[in-house]
DNA sequence: AAACGTTGTTTATTATTATGAAACAAACGT
DNA sequence: ACGTTTGTTTCATAATAATAAACAACGTTT
């Protein structure tokens, strides 16, 4: 339900119309969505005709509901070439693969969340998995809070004052002040280290990835199943490996530490 | 370059705008996208200020050009848990891939091409590739044939009509009455195989899965590199293994063949 | 340095365009 | 057979987007 009345212009009816696909539930009625958008049937209607039409959303021939349309697939391929850091961290992630055996997933902050645009899953058969599109806020886990710690100083309070620190599972971080000096801590060490922040029972060691200027680009990470991320010399190993390939993916982007 | 004047209304011109930038060049400046796409540049500006506002766009605050905005990511997350196959094919891809160790892929129908929509990559040092997004033309490779084949007679007669078979490596198949005939195969053995059709190299394994009413919903597929492809007992054995899955599959879909 | 040719962006007017209440049609549950 | 719900269409009206032209900010060339 949206308050009061913005006034939208068309094509953002239509962008709005879009991202309410993203919630719950995934499939919507014409009658059903305006209401929920607040604008009237007959215009939801129009909307979605057109964004069917350039199959930006499917239509049940059965049930006559509106689901997202598969075009989005497509775009997957664009984002990926078109974003030079996941083009260059993807052979360093092989590498840590092969090396650590452990789930590699990459990640960046997209409004205000961490988000995977890239991973490589263990071939073990118990593995952490991490599909791309997954997102989590910036406080929970260690790719999550790499990402804050290695952003601008203005980025991180704008972010502290405007999100509660509402806890994930029991192990997520709840108070700001041990937050601050957490990513005091990450900044200081260069990498992030956590069990149990988002998930529980994985452990993740993340890295950040810098740009020419040293500005964070990304952070990438292994997803870590608990048994043997509190294996001292796995995680030991893991983590050495990790920060070397970040590092030598950062060198790649120009980053001169 | 579009020709003439089909009279666009404003959303229309909004989704041909996004759609650009799945074309090279992947970003854009206002003025040269505006003249590909015979818009006035005023118009493509406000319709990528709205965008930009909305995410769907970025724009370069230095080169001040646009490109593809990663919001998009997001939009693969729901549209995973959306499509019913996608979930219930993916255990079904990680038993296959932990018997045969080949990667497995998930292909869907859009828009007359197969792409990719799951994957889960061999943990060998050589292996096949094979990202979400991926694209190709429904007459190359076996998850091509293998969705050309099991679609109804009427998308198949008005794909042959539309398309025209250019080659994509020397293997190719490139006479229409060639792919006829291996089409009916695959219907009569329920499984296709390539070499080389799509990716010199390359081999392939696909069966469809179907749903309760007999209907196409995605092919599964094994990609094999071509020195382990042309073992006869591993191809076998996956062959095998495959076939067995997507039944699985299938039959979870409702499907009672 | 100055003139030029590019950009991206903003403005103001006109006419096209989207809008929304109501009507319609089809499906479902009672 | 009824009422209720759905998706969809209609059409007069009002709001909206389109357009050409101007503006501002860079780079390059003269």
């Amino acid at each position: 339900m949206k308050q009061s009345k913005p006034k939208l212009n068309s094509i953002q009816k239509a962008l709005v119309t879009l991202l309410a696909f993203q919630e719950e539930p995934r499939t919507w009625g014409v009658r059903e969505l305006a209401s929920h958008l607040d604008l009237n049937p007959a215009t939801v209607q129009r909307i979605l005709q057109t964004l069917k039409s350039y199959r930006f959303v499917d239509q049940d021939p059965l049930s006559r509901q509106y689901r997202l349309g598969n075009i989005f697939f497509r775009f997957l391929n664009t984002l990926q070439s078109t974003y030079p850091v996941t083009k260059a961290a993807l052979p360093f992630m092989k590498q840590i693969l092969s090396q650590t055996q452990e789930t590699v997933h990459l990640n960046v902050i997209e409004d205000m969340d961490r988000v995977c645009v890239e991973n490589i899953e263990s071939p073990q058969n118990l593995r952490a998995s991490m599909p791309i599109g997954n997102r989590s806020p910036l406080y929970a886990g260690a790719s999550s809070k790499c990402l804050l710690a290695f952003s601008t100083d203005e980025f991180i309070e704008s972010y502290l004052s405007i999100k509660k620190l509402s806890p994930v599972t029991e192990s997520t971080i709840s108070s700001i002040t041990r937050l601050r000096t957490e990513l005091a801590n990450i900044r200081e060490q260069g990498y992030a280290i956590s069990l149990g922040e988002r998930t529980s029972g994985l452990g993740s060691i993340s890295a950040p990835i810098l740009d020419h200027k040293g500005v964070l680009l990304a952070s990438m990470s292994l997803a870590i199943p608990e048994i043997r991320f509190q294996d001292p010399d796995h995680q030991k190993f893991c983590l050495k490996e990790l920060c070397h390939a970040a590092h030598s993916c950062s060198k790649t982007m120009g980053y001169m530490g």
